[in-house]
DNA sequence: CCTAGAACATGAGTACGGCTCATGTTATTT
DNA sequence: AAATAACATGAGCCGTACTCATGTTCTAGG
C-alpha cells in the first residue's frame, strides 16, 4: 500500500533557465515516448536518455514516474482550458449545443495535434486505486466548464449543475477515447455520437434544472 | 514495442483437478490483490505466494501479468453476462428505461460484491496502446446486449444499433467508475445519473431509428 | 571581487519485480 | 511396464525504478 504523501508529485520547480529547459526536454520526451510505446513500456531511463539528462536530474523534478507523468497531464490540461476559454469567450454559444460542438473540436483537435496527449489525456490512466486526495484532474475541467455553462444558459450554478457537467465529461472522456481507439484520427460517426450524447442528456437536465429549481 | 502474438493471452489450460484449482487460486489471490493494493503496484510474485503456488506455476498457465489480469477480467464478464442475461429474460423489460435499470444494477452489485471487480472492470486498465486486434471486452458485451436490445424494442438490429450500445456502454462504465471512485458503496446521486444519461441518449437514439429507418 | 550557501549535476549502485529454464515428479495412454 | 504427456519447482537472469554521496555552478550580501 501507498502511504507516502509525496508520491506523485513534483519535487522541486526550476528556478534557473538551464535546468527550465531540462524540465521542458523531459516532458517532450515523455510525450514522445508516450505515443511511441505506450503507458506500461514507458521507462524513465529512455526519458531521460531521450531529453538527455541524466536519471539523477529526472528525480530531482519528480518524485517517481507517476510525478512525471503527471505533470504532463497537468500541462495538457492547462493548455486545454486556455483554448477552451479563448473560443467560447469569442464565439460566445448561447444554447448547450454550441458548447458541446466547441469543447469537443478542441478536444478532437488536440488529439490529433499534441504528442501524448492520447494516452495520458488530463491524468494518469492507472493511477493509485481508491480515494485520491480529491485531486481529479478531469474535476478541474468540470469545474471551469461549469461556470461557463451556467454563465451562457442562465441556470443556476450550484451542485446539481456540477454533478451534470462532471457526469457529462466524464462520458465525452471516454466516448472520445473510444473514438481513438477505433481510428487513430478518431472515428468521425464515434466523434458524433459523442456530440449526441452530451446534447441528449445535457439538453434534459439543464431543462429541469430551469423548471423545477 | 510490442510484436509478440502471444502476448497477454492464457498458455496453458488445465486438464487436471489439481491444476484447475490452482488457477482459480492464483485468480482469487489476483482479485484481492488488485483490492488491496491497485493495479501498479500488483507484484506477480505476490500472487503466487497468497495462491500457495511457485511462480513457474503461474507462467505456465499466464504467458505474462496482462494475461492474468486478462483471465481475471474474462471471468468476470462471462459472470456480468450470465447475470444480466438471466434477469431480462426473467423480467421481460419492454422498454429502454427497464433494461437500463437492469444492467446498471447488476453492474452496481457486481462492484460491490465480487472482488477486484472496481479495478480490472471488463478488461485491463493500462492496457497496450494502439490497434488491440479488435478483441476489446467492452465490445462483448456491447454485442450481447445489442441483441436484446434488438429483440426487446422491435429496432433493426444493424451497425447504427452497434455504434449506439457501444457508446451506451461506455458512458455507462466511465460514470459508474466515478461513482466508485467518490464512494466506495457508489454515490447514489451518481447512480442514478447514469441511469439518466442512458435514457436521455437511447430513447432519443432509438426514436430516431425507429421513424428514420 | 570574495565567499557562503543555495541550486543544480551526476551515474554507479541498491532493491526488487517479471519472467525463464533445467531438472524433476506425477498422471494418462498403449 | 513403458512411453508419453501433463504438471511442479525455485534459483537465478535481466532489466527497471529510484537513491545518494560527491562534486560543480549560480547568486546574493558584504
Amino acid at each position: 500500500m501507498n502511504q507516502d504523501r509525496t508520491a506523485g508529485t513534483m519535487r522541486r520547480r526550476p528556478v534557473q533557465k538551464r535546468s527550465a529547459e531540462r524540465l521542458k526536454r523531459l516532458l517532450d520526451a515523455c510525450a514522445e515516448l508516450l505515443d511511441e510505446v505506450g503507458y506500461i513500456a514507458l521507462t524513465t531511463k529512455e526519458v531521460a536518455r531521450r531529453a538527455e539528462v541524466p536519471i539523477g536530474t529526472l528525480y530531482q523534478f519528480f518524485s517517481d514516474k507517476e510525478g512525471l507523468i503527471g505533470a504532463l497531464a497537468a500541462r495538457n490540461l492547462d493548455a486545454f482550458l486556455e483554448r477552451v476559454s479563448a473560443r467560447l469567450e469569442h464565439e460566445k454559444p448561447e444554447d448547450v449545443s454550441g458548447i458541446v460542438e466547441v469543447t469537443v473540436d478542441e478536444f478532437v483537435t488536440m488529439r490529433r495535434t499534441i504528442t501524448g496527449f492520447g494516452v495520458v489525456d488530463f491524468g494518469a490512466e492507472g493511477r493509485d486505486h481508491t480515494l485520491d486526495p480529491a485531486l481529479d484532474n478531469n474535476a478541474a475541467v468540470a469545474g471551469r466548464l461549469r461556470g461557463l455553462t451556467a454563465a451562457l444558459t442562465g441556470v443556476r450554478d450550484d451542485t446539481e449543475l456540477e454533478i451534470v457537467v462532471r457526469v457529462a465529461l466524464e462520458c465525452a472522456d471516454s466516448v472520445l477515447k473510444l473514438a481513438f481507439r477505433t481510428d487513430p484520427q478518431g472515428d468521425p460517426r464515434l466523434i458524433a455520437e459523442c456530440k449526441r450524447v452530451l446534447d441528449s442528456y445535457l439538453n434534459d437536465q439543464i431543462r429541469s434544472l430551469t423548471t423545477g429549481g
